[in-house]
DNA sequence: ACTACAAATATCGTATACGATAATTATTAT
DNA sequence: ATAATAATTATCGTATACGATATTTGTAGT
């Protein structure tokens, strides 16, 4: 896709323009509809949103500083691309914080909050639409590590996830990507439900690893 | 301190005009030469750097994006402050990140890194600026996670150091901040040493939490 | 003297403008 | 025809300029 998506003015909330570019370009690299390695033209930008490029370019700052593009010397920003051995190292970071996460958020895990990890898991498991994949299985993710009570915790589990969700949309669109989730969900709820932290942990540390093995399997073997 | 240190275009290896006020007012954040909450007048660091506000307004954001500064509405950038239970959350991902870090890395951790890890280690122990103890400090931790090889993980261990170093700064300068740490560190080198991955992982998370129960009692004793 | 309102000033967010470097196209020479 | 060089165009990074909002100063009235 040689463009973003063209949208004018859309989000309210935000006021200012450099926010309303930066809502858009964001949505756009972590939904995947910017590729890897795609330029970002400050000035093609900022006529789609018909403004000036100062408020472009502070909003690719802000990418930039998320990882989410980079810029090159004379040359603009482009989407961040991520290496395999990269890629590896995030998912382990991954594990990490989420499996902790977890850990930490089952001992005080409240009963409304098992109901809406519930109502997640069955939304996930009954959606059609491959495109809806993905958030329905990250509402599903962050329910459960909302008792933490950790905001910077999830702060930062919601900035890596942002760095790699196009990636894992491919993940879920595989063969077996949404019924092998779906099943590892329903064995993480379960041990919510059992008040089992350790073992919680266990199962979100595997579904985690395990997303990673299969991605890597596909992208080595469709490297373009 | 009404103004940060005044400096002209010290750094010479960044180009441009952004990156270089970019890292001086990051360095002025983690250092705390520059206050909680203090606000950075765009006009006043564009002069003392005599370049015009776009560069650094996007220098801002990318301090935005960090965490360091916040933009208020009409009113520009004012140095993040971190209150108790935003403190008590980021330190409690430091003990996870950091003791898994450390748990990698034990498994393949060289002899070199061993010896590098026992020169911070003396560095710090004699040490007697007190200014000096946060990096020489630091460098020792770095030291220990960097054979996880995981660059990801590091950068992610390294933006929370930044993000709360002024406070650490605080607590190495209390009565015992120093010598504690001190010994803190020679039982978590001696376990590497002895390839005792579950002890060393266990002792940097006491190490942490140690440190931030010091710094809790401190601040909420001198809340200004 | 203190409060209420008005004028002046400062600062923010952004548009416009411009020099510098890179990319592209045109032109010339072998 | 192709390679090399020149001219054109595009894009970046940043200075300057300007309207809008916020803050400060000044003035008037009780």
């Amino acid at each position: 896709m040689p463009l973003p998506p063209p949208s004018l003015s859309d989000s309210s909330i935000e006021s200012t323009a450099s926010d309303i570019v930066y809502q858009h370009i964001r949505n756009s690299i972590v939904t995947g509809a910017l590729e890897e390695n795609e330029s970002i033209g400050q000035d093609s930008v900022a006529r789609m949103f018909d403004i000036s490029k100062v408020p472009v370019r502070e909003a690719l700052k802000r990418l930039e500083a998320e990882g989410l593009v980079s810029f090159q010397k004379n040359k603009g920003a482009i989407v961040t691309s991520i290496s395999e051995p990269e890629l590896a190292d995030i998912f382990e970071v991954r594990a990490i914080l989420e499996s902790n996460a977890i850990r930490l958020a089952v001992s005080n895990m409240s009963a409304a909050t098992i109901e809406e990890a519930k109502r997640h898991c069955e939304a996930f498991s009954q959606e059609t639409d491959v495109a809806r994949w993905a958030e329905l299985n990250w509402a599903f993710h962050l329910c459960l590590y909302k008792d933490a009570n950790n905001d910077f915790l999830i702060s930062q589990i919601q900035a890596i996830n942002d760095r790699i969700e196009r990636y894992l949309r491919i993940q879920l669109s595989l063969s077996h990507g949404q019924p092998t989730a779906d099943q590892e969900h329903r064995e993480i709820l379960q041990a919510c439900i059992n008040g089992e932290a350790g073992r919680a942990a266990e199962l979100v540390r595997q579904h985690i690893v395990g997303a990673h093995s299969s991605l890597k399997q596909e992208i080595s073997q469709a490297p373009k």
